[in-house]
DNA sequence: CGCTGACCCTGACGGC
DNA sequence: TGCCGTCAGGGTCAGC
């Protein structure tokens, strides 16, 4: 489900309610996520104050003033603010009660999220590997020109190796790759210097433009208010196959890459 | 090292 | 109505 945007419009959410308060608890109720929680994970936080939230590619970043809780929310994945007395329901696996006695309550029906400790965040296996964040300067077309160099893989699936960039997910990078006109199927290796100007462009403006509709919901995803995203109306080419491209008329294609849905104009994107 | 495909899990939806 | 197959925003891992 959530991709950079999402993650994001999640933190900005969370962020007043959290900052400030201590962590009283952790209840969880179910452990068996993409990994399993570890045992030590309540003892870690409890009694801790929440300095800041943060946010690494797709990871959720909880920082305290001695260590910090990564959140992963995989494909279903929520965080969402409850009253104290608000009754747990189906695959409402943790909650984390806050000194004021809010709780940020983790749902997640397909259990591809998931939860860390980590005394140094930036050091944890999870995230020492990540690419740059796209929104960031260091993540500029020459960058992407440099890491594609020699490259077979089709530039869709490079844009989604979270080795190479952060956050990008299927829907964002479909969108990116129609603003700037290449083919998803493009061997990344192939694609000429100049062109990557204007990819670096689509993938910015599609971030920015997603966040400022609190991101995408396409069955399930909610933000910490428990209300959905509004950019899937503003969605160019993902979940449109057959429909005409709003650019040249042309019907959207759909075929599957590497295991996951890609949809492109066959007219505009070369 | 680069790349492909299987796999983890639940729920929604369409076809029959 | 119900059953069955397919698909879904994620990522890791084994094996070539």
């Amino acid at each position: 489900m959530p991709e950079l945007p999402e993650v994001e419009t999640t933190r900005r959410g969370l962020e007043p309610a959290m900052v400030g308060r201590r962590i009283e608890s952790l209840t969880i109720r179910e452990r068996r996520l993409r990994w399993p929680i570890a045992a030590a994970l309540p003892e870690r936080l409890a009694g801790r104050e929440i300095l800041s939230l943060g946010r690494r590619g797709k990871y959720l970043l909880v920082n305290t003033e001695d260590g910090s809780l990564l959140v992963h929310l995989g494909m279903s994945g929520s965080l969402r603010l409850v009253a104290r007395d608000e009754q747990p329901g189906r695959h409402d696996h943790v909650d984390i009660a806050l000194s004021d006695g809010q709780r940020v309550r983790f749902n997640d029906p397909r259990r591809f999220g998931s939860l860390h400790f980590a005394a140094q965040p930036e050091q944890h296996a999870l995230l020492k590997h990540i690419g740059p964040e796209p929104l960031d300067g260091a993540f500029d077309a020459d960058y992407l020109w440099r890491t594609s160099r020699g490259r077979r893989v089709a530039i869709k699936q490079h844009l989604m190796n979270g080795r190479i960039v952060a956050g990008l997910g299927n829907i964002y990078v479909n969108e990116a790759l129609f603003l700037a006109r290449i083919r998803p199927t493009r061997a990344a290796g192939r694609i000429a210097r100049a062109r990557f100007e204007p990819l670096v462009a689509g993938i910015r403006d599609v971030l920015q433009q997603a966040l400022a509709s609190g991101g995408t919901t396409l069955r399930d995803f909610i933000g910490s208010d428990g209300r959905p995203g509004y950019f899937k109306l503003s969605l160019k080419v993902y979940d449109r196959a057959g429909e005409p491209c709003q650019a040249c008329g042309e019907p959207i294609k759909l075929r599957v890459l590497g295991q996951r849905a890609t949809y492109y104009c066959p007219a505009c994107q070369r």
